[in-house]
DNA sequence: GGTATGTGCAACTGAGTAGTTGCACATACC
DNA sequence: GGTATGTGCAACTACTCAGTTGCACATACC
């Protein structure tokens, strides 16, 4: 359970979002690269990344002097897992009024 | 985009997504009902709720002296979509890396 | 009328978070 | 060796959030 929080909660924040497509997108890169397009810190957006590679939705490599941190986008699954079983059980749930409803006329 | 972050941090909650999935199972309830069940007060229970209500995933509506809650996740498409799209990037990126490698091949 | 139940509002505490700054350390480059 | 670039760690401020408590208000019930 624990780890949707961790899921949503990394996405909650439009530039946790926004590097993350990024990071898929264009491939693994530096906090410190990405950092130059982004209007805050380096730190800032290694807190960012931080938090991507908690839920697992990253992982950081170093190379060198540098850290590159790459998108892995696996554990998504499990966040349209618990939407498409919430909104099934939705539909259920409307079915069934339905079917109630059309009993009753 | 301010959308997408009321909906994924509301879902970033375990008692949210609780009461989500309970009123999208077991129809509209009142905030003191709901709280019955839970190992909080009501009025951390219409917190969480009203949190729901700020992302559209819900409604309330007074009915006498109570006040009944309505999930509407209609909302959730919003999420969905992000998801969709973001992973579909993802995918073609890697697409592209493996046409690359076996280019070279 | 009086009583019980349900809700709303406000203040307060404790904990967590976003973002910054400053500095130390490590690695590449000449 | 010395210099530049990239990273890591720690402290600090400001702010938000979860949850509680206390009390006032409104509605149903007798």
């Amino acid at each position: 359970m624990s780890a949707l929080d961790d899921l949503f909660g990394a996405l909650s924040d439009p530039t946790r979002r926004a590097l993350m497509q990024r990071l898929m997108q264009d491939g693994p890169d530096t906090a410190t690269h990405l950092a130059a397009d982004i209007p805050l810190t380096r730190q800032a957006v290694v807190k960012h990344l931080q938090a991507l590679v908690d839920a697992g939705l990253a992982t950081s490599k170093r190379d060198g002097r540098e850290v590159r941190y790459t998108a892995t986008p696996e554990p998504l699954a499990a966040v349209l897992s618990w939407l498409m079983e919430s909104s099934t059980q939705w539909d259920r749930r409307v079915e069934r009024l339905r079917h109630r409803l059309q009993g009753h006329k």
